[in-house]
DNA sequence: CTGAAAGCGCTAACAA
DNA sequence: TTGTTAGCGCTTTCAG
């Protein structure tokens, strides 16, 4: 690899000058000169050292994502569906922004945090963050960020995250179930903080609205652990005789339970009904097709990111939250009760 | 954050000895010395900027994964389950190795080596290469690097790759769908070189040692581009009379043809069976289940970076070419027509 | 056991 | 229009 100072050495002229017609700072440099080093730089392939520029111009051109992942659940993250798009979506917008994707998975938010300034990258996008772990990077990591996902403590300030409508698309969602009939109506998650806890309070609140309450035992938590999921399954299929219709956190589990009930016998949705929130691609494999909560995954990698290199580029943003829109997608899973 | 000079100047030392004790070379520093380098290492957080260190190494502590994407199939090729689950496990691979990952995704080689040289990567995996771009590659990069899926021109020598028993696979299965007694099968991928062609060789074998001859319109080739897959689809559906059954060259495939075709009436596997290739999530979602040909991917993502890894650190290799096993998977799709 | 200093490749302020 | 030079933070050789 030649550098620019041997580019400059072969051609008796200064670095100054090479560095100059490389960034087009062509203006102050003469027609003869800017041709020579073009040609220079062309035979040899010159191609910059970033390390080198990045440690003379204190950043790196690298954007990280980091996500917080639960050892349980995600084995491998970026198998999972919404993981992969997600991650896939933020990629290319970063691309295309002429940066360097950087990925970083751990559940421990310090290593992310070595990392993510080891590297002194100039913008971080953080996934699957809970409250505390915001507030602890807000304060440790002092470039420009933005949350995908979270959902802080009230009162903080200066946070940027682009999130869902998570509590309306479970109401929605359960709102659709109440209207074709259903009456008993399980939730089903695997954990009940953050996006899940917002989804599960959409589903209460169409409950109540229809007068209904909600026990604690109508919420079932899956363990995502290969060792454990099988049981979790089993005890709903137990107890699966007592609802109509499952009003699931994510396609991911409502697919998984759709699968296992009727491999089982049960018929989907006559004897029980099943919607989804995702709207993933197995939403559209399973038979019958799942009635399901879209949300648009794609869009919302590529606002993290055009929000991000905004303020990479030194923008103030108004929005400090910015929350994009779902839509229930009726397919063939939910049986209408009434007709 | 905190710099190894700022350090050893409120120490009243030399850099040396605080680099010395950063890492752990503590022989020949005074125990003395190494605590008081410890807790201001400790109270300052100190981070070691990557990009001086690779600079004054020639280094970057950086893994690669290039992969060349056809524009019309791959829109966001992250989302891709097979590459998803890929990239996946290569990242987690590098990450316990303690290097870094970076993604560069591109159908211009060019640029992906541009990106791997200005980073100025250690190692590089290749994902979705044709022969072709191999040599270019191989001509350009002098790193250690190893290809993954991918097939050479035959005498080529010293290229490192991880694949599978293309062939084999869609012989076990071809050879399975003659066995339950189907005589018209047509093959079906997204085109006919490489992994695609070597599964379309095996398909072929299978068939011949049956005497049974495979016309050019048994080969069903589809075109993954949204504007232009319904098209093929239909066109499948049209001559889906002639064929008891259909081999797959990836499940991908198999489930959306499944789908497409039941959801026009055709029962599976009794008006037509079908086998897929890759055994993945959706191979299990979709009813009936698929019959497929199972492969390890994640194993393969493990091997790619644990060869790269060996050579980043200097270890001669010795096979050329790992082939990972597959193995035919039974379940619901095929019809046994002899029975 | 400790320190001085050169150098990795590039940038940018300043000089000419 | 072009050149000089001092860094960026870390490594490493060589000398004490």
């Amino acid at each position: 690899m030649i550098t620019i100072k041997e580019i400059a050495d072969e051609l008796g002229i200064s670095t100054t000058t090479v560095n100059n017609v490389i960034h087009g700072k062509t203006k102050e440099v003469s027609k003869a000169t800017i041709e020579k080093v073009e040609k220079m730089i062309a035979k040899y392939e010159y191609v910059p050292n970033m390390n080198a520029r990045n440690l003379a111009q204190n950043r790196s051109k690298i954007i990280a994502v980091a996500m917080k992942a639960r050892k349980d659940k995600y084995e491998n993250a970026i198998k999972d569906s919404y993981v992969g798009e997600l991650i896939g979506a933020i990629e290319k917008s970063v691309r295309t922004s002429e940066y360097f994707l950087m990925i970083y998975i751990s559940d421990d938010i310090g290593e992310i945090l070595k990392n993510v300034s080891t590297w002194n990258v100039d913008g971080l996008i953080l996934l699957g963050m809970s409250g505390d772990d915001s507030v602890m990077i807000k304060k440790k990591f002092k470039k420009p960020m933005v949350f995908v996902d979270s959902y802080f403590c009230q009162d903080v300030m200066g946070y940027y995250n682009v999130g869902l409508e998570d509590a309306k698309g479970t109401y929605e969602a359960t709102k659709y179930l109440l209207e074709c009939g259903h009456r008993k109506i399980a939730f089903l998650a695997d954990n009940c903080v953050g996006v899940d806890h917002e989804r599960f309070i959409g589903y209460k609140r169409a409950l109540q609205e229809y007068g209904i309450g909600c026990r604690e035992e109508d919420f079932f938590v899956m363990m995502p652990a290969e060792n454990e999921i099988e049981a979790c399954l089993d005890e709903l299929y137990h107890y699966s005789e007592q609802y109509t219709a499952l009003c699931c956190a994510s396609d991911y589990y409502a697919v998984m339970v759709m699968n296992y009930l009727s491999d089982r016998g049960k018929i989907i949705p006559d004897d029980i009904s099943v919607v989804g929130f995702d709207d993933n691609a197995s939403a559209t494999i399973v038979r019958p097709a799942l009635t399901t909560i879209h949300q648009d995954v794609t869009k919302k990698g590529e606002v993290a990111v055009e929000k991000l290199l905004k303020m990479v580029n030194g923008e103030e943003l108004e929005e400090e939250n910015m929350i994009l829109p779902v839509k229930l997608v009726v397919r063939d899973s939910v049986k209408k009760m009434n007709q």
